[in-house]
RNA sequence: GGAUCGGUAGUUCAGUUGGUUAGAAUGCUGCCCUGUCACGGCAGAGGUCGCGAGUUCGAGUCUCGUCCGGUCCGCCA
């Protein structure tokens, strides 16, 4: 037996136990003849005290930090507590020790806040793992997991595997491809998503499926981005949308209780894709704080008359004039103005420049553009953008969908500045109603904004079978009946992040043949790569639709993190590499050989 | 594919206008220390300034290229 108690566990009121316990060094402090160390284990860590005698005996075998001992002795009540540790308040005395291991001196200190790099930790990710930060967020991942699964498992979700082996697919993100080696010149693809084989099991009469499991995407990475990621993948047949928004709010409700002890009162707002895009710029708006943005060009209002009558130009020429009014902001200096502007002209950014007006708290305006307006136009505009006085007004111009995604970003920046994005703070909300195509400008056709599976509005069913996918008019795509079609589908946010996503699907045949034809996917081709889903409609699909969460995201959100690899045990970095192990590597040339593969 | 920041001691970083022997903190090693818990004190070792060219009397510093890492845009149904 090599320990008794774990180095978290053992209080006062264990004084006078003898007890063994086996961990790790974390620090030694010496005294001369009397020696303190810090054992380490995963649960935590407790003060051993060696006498004079023992003090010799650890020092001739040169033990230091990271040495894996064991030691056995009494516990005793310290007479110098310790509040900052859970075992303060007492300490081992030991009376006998052995060093079950030696150790290296790492190359970096285990300790909450380390003075390791990035790099270096994610050589030595063993050693990083013993810190307690990372322990923690691998334990809040656990958490959540298992969370999740027990409000599945009750409420009848049965949890089946799918093959990670399967077959390419077109649409979506680029594919891992793995070679066959006993089908020369063949190749399996990884799973972007267990989506096809959740369907089958829909048709197989599974009504109720989840799966806590890894996708691949091979596509660029970023801070909150990897090759492969984990997604709790849910499907449920016999539901309209409604039933699945009720169902998985009631699952991530579910993990913010057992996890952060969080409850979520009543329902979790919805907003449309529409009003998304409009009042915040972007389709995952963060609804921690407002400023929303405000469309200065609107017609059917009197500042377009305004804009019209003036002279400036940067506002009438430009596409669309977007503002968001900051609270309290309108003491910023030249300095501070100047850099926003430099910030919005960041590449990034990609904007030409920006405007600003300054409420003053005595009601008067301020503007980068005075000499084009009357001071009480400025003062309409604020109140059309529904500033207070003291705020400052940001206007961006230019090309709507650029000036859209950089206003978007204005706002988040200036939330953050303003410390609204307070991260113990967990807003939900359903963004509905998406459309169910986009323009591809490159290919001049329509690709699927969620998936092919997805289902349009009933009513936009219609629609969809009497048009012809075909765009004539490159200029003017969003004129095609396609364009305004709504899909089924919903994604869940949290705090600015989509942390959800999914759809009700299509389970009639002929519509989802229509669906590939819209999508330029070919007869021949849809039967070679979905067969077996159009096959598997013929026989008795039942109505369902699904969701899927991004476990690795909600983790990070959670833990109060930007990066997912914070929460994953061996993650990769931003060229898909992973620098302990040094994946990817070249293969032997008898494996290439057996694969049927010669390198360019 | 593109933008941007970084690479100097084991580690985290500083290094002025291009100028003599490249510094600090921490870690490491040795000695001292009986109540520390970021222990303390003294001493010491430790450097291909990522790599390669170039400019120069002289390059850690300037230029070009290249490799590696971070962040972002494109991309990610």
């Amino acid at each position: 037996m090599f320990r008794t108690h774990t180095c978290g566990e053992l209080r006062a009121a264990d004084s006078g136990k003898e007890v063994t316990l086996s961990g790790w060094i974390q620090t030694i402090r010496k005294f001369g003849s009397i020696t303190f160390i810090d054992l380490r284990d995963r649960y935590g860590i407790t003060q051993l005290v060696l006498d004079e005698t023992l003090t010799e005996a650890i020092e001739k075998q040169n033990a230091g930090r990271e040495w894996v001992i064991q030691a056995k002795g009494m516990v005793r009540e310290r007479s110098n507590k310790n509040p900052n540790i859970l075992t303060g308040d007492i300490e081992i005395a030991v009376s006998e020790f052995k060093v079950l291991n030696k150790s290296a001196v790492p190359p970096f200190t285990i300790v909450d806040d380390t003075d390791g790099g990035d790099d270096l930790r994610m050589k030595y990710r063993y050693l990083d793992l013993r810190r307690s930060p990372l322990k923690k967020n691998l334990e809040l991942r656990f958490a959540i997991n298992r969370a999740a699964r027990n409000y599945l498992s009750d409420k009848n979700f049965i949890e089946v595997e799918t093959p990670y082996l399967i077959s390419s697919t077109p649409e979506g993100a680029r594919d891992f491809i793995v070679p066959s080696r006993l089908n020369a010149h063949e190749f399996y693809a990884l799973p972007q998503s267990p989506q096809t084989f959740k369907q089958l099991l829909m048709v197989s009469g599974f009504d109720r499926y989840f799966q806590i499991v890894k996708c691949f995407r091979d596509e660029d990475l970023r801070a909150d981005r990897q090759p492969e990621f984990t997604q709790i993948d849910c499907e449920m047949s016999f539901v309209e949308q409604e039933d699945v928004l009720n169902t998985f709010e009631g699952l991530i409700k579910s993990i913010l209780k057992e996890v952060k002890g969080i409850e979520i009162q009543g329902a979790i707002p919805r907003m449309s894709f529409a009003d998304a895009m409009k009042d915040y710029g972007n389709d995952k708006p963060d609804t921690r704080f407002g400023m929303l943005v405000k469309n200065l060009k609107t017609q059917h209002t009197v500042h377009l008359q305004t804009l019209n009558e003036s002279t400036f130009d940067v506002f009438n020429k430009a596409e669309t004039v977007l503002a968001i009014s900051v609270p309290g902001a309108a003491e910023y200096s030249r300095k501070q103005t100047d850099e926003l502007i430099e910030w919005v002209k960041r590449p990034q950014i990609g904007m030409g420049g920006l405007a600003f007006i300054k409420y003053n708290q005595d009601g008067s305006c301020k503007s980068s553009f005075d000499k084009f307006f009357t001071p009480d136009q400025l003062t309409t505009f604020a109140e059309f953008c529904g500033s207070e006085k003291g705020d400052l007004i940001l206007i961006l111009a230019g090309k709507e969908e650029r000036t859209r995604k950089a206003i978007s970003e204005l706002r988040l920046l200036m939330g953050e500045r303003l410390g609204l994005r307070d991260p113990e703070k967990f807003n939900l909300l359903w963004v509905t109603d998406f459309p169910l195509f986009e323009y591809d400008e490159e290919d001049n056709r329509w690709v699927a904004r969620h998936h092919p599976f997805t289902s349009p509005k009933p009513e936009d069913v219609q629609a969809m079978i009497e048009n012809s996918p075909v765009i004539t008019d490159k200029e003017n795509y969003l004129q095609h009946p396609y364009a305004s079609i709504k899909a089924n589908a919903y994604d869940m946010v949290m705090n600015g992040n989509e942390i959800g996503g999914g759809s009700i699907r299509i389970y009639q045949k002929d519509l989802q043949q229509k669906m590939f034809a819209a999508l330029g996917i070919g007869e021949e081709e849809a039967q070679q790569k979905f067969g077996f889903l159009l096959g598997a409609f013929e026989y008795g699909a039942p109505p369902h639709g699904g969701i899927a969460f991004g476990l690795d995201r909600v983790c990070s959100i959670l833990g109060g993190s930007d990066s997912i690899r914070d929460f994953i045990a061996f993650p990769k970095n931003n060229n898909g590499r992973d620098m302990m192990i040094d994946a990817p590597g070249p293969v032997a040339e008898k494996q290439l050989k057996e694969l049927n593969i010669k390198l360019a």
